[in-house]
DNA sequence: AACTCGGGGCG
DNA sequence: CGCCCAGAGTT
């Protein structure tokens, strides 16, 4: 048996039971590649039958209010896909009528939809022999190969899409596809993969030159930067409070916060707060205000961390902008805000 | 080619 | 604490 009749021999006794495998549906696979991208498979399964839901049609969700899109995106990161997500689903509603693009080079051409993305749906939808190569295929291919190029080098991005190309199953592409990613997700894991009950053990180049723990090999790492955040959590006598959209560059656009004082230091007294630039007005009538938070909250992004401060501002004066506190829901919020809400409402109970 | 974009799970 | 996850877009 050559390589992908055994992966495929594998997948046909170990495959996952997964909600988007019983259909071709072009905009059920696209959304749930969509939304695996850099996610785990239990992370993104909930996300996926509650946007199937909501959005049952690509027509529902190019309908749908940007708003909405994002909130039930929230807590699964990277929100540009999302927006991405719903302006690929307005052009194909609006300029497609409804049909996705029926091939690999077609599909390429969507926003926010790759090499990966285009070649998982022309291969699972349409029968075309596009390899997929994402994480898992690194790693299987550089473990069984005995491949030591860096896979996020621009040549081993090249080799390793090369191979995977020469190895798919031009029959069934998309079975290919799916069984070298879940024996990569569940046999050939990252870390403990389960060599010894491994059926093609006896030719992986990893495991006879002891390389199964080096290999897929990474260049590079990322730099981690630290922001300190202060949030101002407006509440007026009247029920209202504040939030702002991200908008620009940078982490979470789209998304909505407390109006937010960001220092360069984390900030000794509330004088600081004061004097920073642009809310001089929100301070001059009577307010009360208080650290919510003794110790600063650290919020971890994979090149960020978030040193946070909720300072709670009661106050008496109407100001303009406000929202009510039960709207407050409704918007689309980072989990640093999300997770702050909870043990506001928690703590005022 | 290098950076940026989230959040969670695991050892 | 560092690594990785059904990657893509921007600089």
């Amino acid at each position: 048996m050559n390589f992908n009749n055994k992966l495929k021999h594998w997948y046909l006794q170990n495959n996952r039971e997964l909600p988007w495998r019983k259909t071709k549906d072009p905009y059920h696979i696209w959304l749930s590649e969509i939304m695996l991208q850099q996610t785990r498979v239990a992370q993104g399964l909930p996300y996926y039958l509650r946007y199937i839901e909501a959005f049952p049609t690509v027509f529902h969700l190019a309908e749908a209010s940007e708003e909405k899109v994002l909130k039930l995106w929230q807590g699964l990161g990277y929100y540009s896909r999302a927006r991405n997500l719903h302006f690929t689903a307005k052009y194909i509603a609006n300029e497609l009528n409804g049909e996705f693009p029926g091939n690999y080079k077609d599909l390429l051409k969507l926003k926010g939809v790759g090499d990966y993305t285009a070649s998982a749906i022309a291969s699972i939808c349409f029968n075309e022999a596009a390899a997929v190569v994402d994480g898992n295929v690194y790693r299987v291919l550089s473990r069984y190969f005995g491949i030591e190029t860096p896979i996020n080098s621009t040549k081993g991005i090249k080799e390793f899409k090369e191979l995977a190309q020469t190895l798919i199953d031009t029959k069934e592409p998309g079975v290919y596809n799916q069984a070298i990613m879940d024996f990569g997700a569940l046999h050939c894991k990252p870390q403990k993969p389960l060599c010894d009950e491994c059926h093609i053990s006896s030719s992986c180049v990893a495991l006879e030159k002891d390389l199964v723990g080096t290999l897929p090999i990474k260049e590079k790492k990322i730099k981690v930067r630290k922001r300190y955040f202060n949030y101002l959590v407006l509440k007026t006598a009247n029920g209202y409070t504040m939030l702002n959209e991200r908008k620009g560059k940078g982490i979470w656009q789209g998304l909505y916060e407390f109006p937010l004082v960001e220092t360069q230091k984390p900030i000794e007294s509330v004088k600081e707060l004061i004097n920073d630039k642009g809310f001089e007005d929100l301070f001059q009538s009577d307010v009360s205000i208080s650290l919510f938070n003794t110790k600063d909250v650290v919020h971890k992004l994979s090149h960020q961390h978030l040193y946070t401060k909720f300072w709670v501002i009661e106050i008496e004066k109407h100001i303009k902008a406000t929202i009510k506190w039960n709207e407050v829901e409704e918007y689309p919020v980072p989990v640093l805000i999300d997770k702050f809400l909870t043990n506001f409402k928690k703590d005022k109970i």
